[in-house]
DNA sequence: AGAAATATATCAGTTTATTTGATGATATAT
DNA sequence: ATATATCATCAAATAAACTGATATATTTCT
């Protein structure tokens, strides 16, 4: 078994030019070489493998059913060795390597997606690093200096910072909740009485506090999705993204509450640079996109 | 933008030899070259992307940022070029570059998936071309020559065939359907008058006839899943694998038909090699390997 | 059938990129 | 301070790859 590769990337490519140009003759003048270069590369190659990639038939060069399939193989060789300069390149030009994006569970994971697969097809190899957060986790990334693009709440100042999507949180609890079954408006006394659903901060340094209303027990969990899980147990009431429960609210199975007031209120996101000063162009078109991707969806 | 690769594998092995042993001496030692070799190469190479790969600290090589990434990157280009020539190696002890498989229709995917995944563990490269066909399509692709196993009914006689695999076909509709409202046992007259979902024959040769029951209306389709699908939406009734209705008569949406005679029926699969005098080692293995899949989940 | 044209293989000589060994510069350890 | 380890650079040596000419084989043309 080796380990170590034998043939050069240069064989395989006059191996590939012999088949796109269709002999040895036309491959020596598209690759600016003599005919008999083409021929020693090639001759050498074979051998060195073991194996026929070329039949020559009459005075024709013809694959092999084996040189057929080492071609193919080949050719993703040698785009990946083409792809690893580009990419190079890109870098020498400042493009990032990575991007550390960090999201709130509030921003839908759709438009998300789209905009992330969008940025893959001219990514130029930039990867993505996503972390969701939930709240204060996003300006606690900012201000942590561990990310380059943030998606949440707010921003503390001196960020760069541009409004981006309006998420309603609606309050809601199971359609058997006793809450539902009060005759008048449900006021926060009613609400105290009850089990309220508390998404955790996933920051660490400012706490802010969004459960404002002072309830008797509070049952507190780390993400949407197990908020919503929880509600729909019939475990309490609580906040969530309208998106995230339109489709609970249409089969039935969540209610919206009848509050006096609040039942409703409007986050809005904002997307930010962590360093202001020093945008990548990659970060900088990452941004764009997702910008670009929201406005479209609205 | 690059069209083909400058920077040479050796390039890449001598950047990735001088990380992995920890020095530009270690490194030529390692790759029996004088230290200055080492040396050239790496700064060639750097030279040729524009970009530092290595930044020497105190009188340490170290990796910068975007070393990391294109290291990485560059592992990836070395192994995949070191596979291709172990693979032609492959290829000269004979060993098959292609694998055409033809499976029945009624043959369970989730085993075939698993014995595939096994497979492609141990392949050495050999790739394997799937091809679904119901009924004496297998037949037909043993005899056409266009194919190395199948995996079907029946064999015609003078291929080197086992039993593999019993499938148990069940008369089913759905739940509401009119048939699953009469009071006797079903007879085939009753039959007679339903609409009968039958798949059709994929071979094109001599036409096996599963429908061999006469019915007034028959609608054929031309695979498991759309005979399925069908039946699930009470276009009809008729026999599917056992293992493909299981899921619905377990949640009620389709019920076993209470038939007189032939509600149920057991087909044997057979495994066969189309060509017996001369089976390849990777054939040989897949075969092997999907027969102990089997044996394991019978 | 024979001549001309086309296509790959091979050979001897040349070119060139890579390698070497020696030396230099610099940082770390004793 | 001195010794040691590490990477950079230089001129000279080397080996792999390349060239141009020629040989061999096949197809095409007349």
């Amino acid at each position: 078994m080796k380990t170590y590769p034998r043939v050069t990337l240069e064989q395989w490519r006059v191996f590939q030019a012999i088949i796109d140009k269709g002999g040895y003759a036309q491959a020596a003048q598209y690759l600016h070489r003599s005919q008999s270069a083409i021929s020693y590369a090639m001759s050498r190659l074979q051998q060195q493998l073991g194996i026929a990639l070329l039949k020559v038939e009459g005075r024709k060069a013809l694959l092999t059913e084996q040189g057929q399939i080492l071609l193919e193989r080949s050719r993703l060789l040698t785009d990946e060795a083409v792809e690893i300069e580009n990419f190079a390149y890109h870098l020498s030009q400042g493009r990032e390597a990575e991007i550390k994006l960090v999201v709130d569970a509030a921003f839908p994971k759709d438009l998300l997606m789209s905009a992330l697969s969008k940025f893959a097809n001219q990514s130029q190899g930039t990867r993505v690093q996503l972390r969701e957060v939930v709240l204060s986790g996003a300006s606690d990334a900012l201000l942590s200096d561990e990310t380059d693009i943030v998606i949440g709440v707010q921003a503390p100042s001196g960020f760069l910072s541009d409004p981006l999507y309006e998420v309603e949180l609606i309050a809601v609890a199971h359609t058997n909740h006793a809450l539902h079954k009060l005759k008048h408006k449900i006021t926060s006394a009613d609400l105290s009485k009850h089990m309220h659903v508390v998404i955790q901060d996933s920051g660490e340094k400012e706490k802010m506090d969004i459960g404002w209303l002072s309830s008797q027990d509070r049952w507190t969990v780390s993400s949407i999705d197990s908020a919503l899980s929880a509600i729909e147990h019939g475990l309490g009431y609580g906040w969530l993204p309208r998106y995230r429960v339109s489709e609970q609210l249409k089969q039935g199975s969540l209610k919206a509450l009848l509050l006096e007031q609040g039942a409703s209120y409007k986050a809005f996101l904002f997307i930010s640079f962590a360093h202001p000063q020093n945008i990548g162009p990659a970060t900088r078109e990452l941004a764009t996109i997702i910008k670009d991707v929201v406005k479209k969806n609205i």
